[in-house]
DNA sequence: GTCTATATATGGATAGAC
DNA sequence: GTCTATCCATATATAGAC
């Protein structure tokens, strides 16, 4: 309690530790299947010391939430500028999916799950990244579609595209049992896959 | 115990009625997130009930996952024949994977956590469907890029295709927060997927 | 303000009633 | 053979100790 500790915390504090504790469980097991003993256990605090900092697991969970959707946020490119085709922003942004997602492999199937058991949580991140990324892909793709430069339902291929950037990291666990690989070679598949989805979405939509 | 009720017993009796109930709860929640108290209720039986005809919960969802696998092979065509390309072939298995998984949507994204979770499932069914399935794709697609005919490394190619028919389904949730669908209008948007894939798969490997 | 002892609920499995 | 009363472990949450 000694004045000198009032402003001077840094990242390390105990609400910090806890918060990323939380990710890391949540992340791995979803918000059904995380223990709270196991966050408490990651971050090295009693188990019901957690009630404190935060009154609830679902409270504890809303907060590494928001977190983390901002941080999401990295996974969207820059794309406003108008010098690019709408075919160079997809490559644009399928590599840098892939090169935060081989970071956080975890992170596609939690979204999956999570979206899915539980819609509201769309509501509270729709004014970050999501809603506008759709839109904005949807409609550069409805004009290419009208120019003759792809062919196809846009909301098809913008499915297609987006299974493309996404399920090889939300499938891994089921990757590497069919394609019989250690970590190390879906990781290097991975990292392969970059380069070649840009090749792919290159041409995959002229038709 | 008379004996007229001896071999009489329909599908009807309470050890289906369990398996049923089991496999629905299963698909929704997967094997942790299930409570047997859920399976038990949805069969309308004693919780502890459930013990005396499946040992565990692990032993329930044993009998339960080797059944479901055996289904899951209606999603496989019969492709033996030889006078289908490849991609005839990849067109075949997306139609029959479009209309089975439409049948039931959850089961995409259930494979994919369990597998991820606990890779030893995928040992209980090497003799089944998948190891061949991956084997026999990848093998063809090779022939083709050998032959000119499509262009990458097959088991990116591989990867892509199996995307497409499968993270619609897996992400079910989110495209319908995402695209702001409803249940029927995601459901239509998967029915005009079949033809969308179908002329898709036709060009879109060719480079 | 920070954390612990304790309460309450729920999950799964066993032993044994009918 | 079929199901229930009961046990034990574990989960979350509260009340209160320091």
């Amino acid at each position: 309690m000694s004045d000198t500790m009032l402003h001077n915390e840094v990242t390390t504090d105990t609400e910090t530790q806890i918060k990323l504790a939380a990710r890391k469980i949540f992340l791995q097991k979803g918000l059904a299947g995380t223990r709270l003993q196991e966050i408490a256990d990651e971050a090295g605090i009693g188990r019901t010391a957690l009630h404190y900092y935060f009154r609830s697991k679902e409270k504890l969970f809303a907060v590494v939430w928001k977190d983390f959707f901002g941080e999401l946020a990295s996974r969207m490119p820059d794309l406003s500028a108008d010098n690019y085709t709408i075919v160079e922003k997809m490559q644009l942004f399928a590599g840098h999916y892939i090169d935060d997602a081989m970071q956080k492999p975890e992170v596609d199937l939690f979204l999956l799950n999570e979206f899915n058991k539980n819609p509201a949580l769309f509501q509270d991140i729709q004014n970050m990244l999501q809603k506008d990324f759709y839109q904005y892909f949807k409609a550069g793709i409805a004009d290419a579609v009208k120019r003759g430069e792809m062919k196809g339902n846009p909301e098809q291929i913008f499915l297609t595209f987006l299974s493309s950037c996404m399920f090889p990291f939300a499938a891994m666990g089921m990757i590497k049992s069919l394609l019989n690989l250690s970590d190390e070679a879906y990781l290097k598949l991975m990292k392969e896959r970059k380069q070649y989805l840009i090749d792919f979405l290159a041409t995959a939509f002229k038709g």
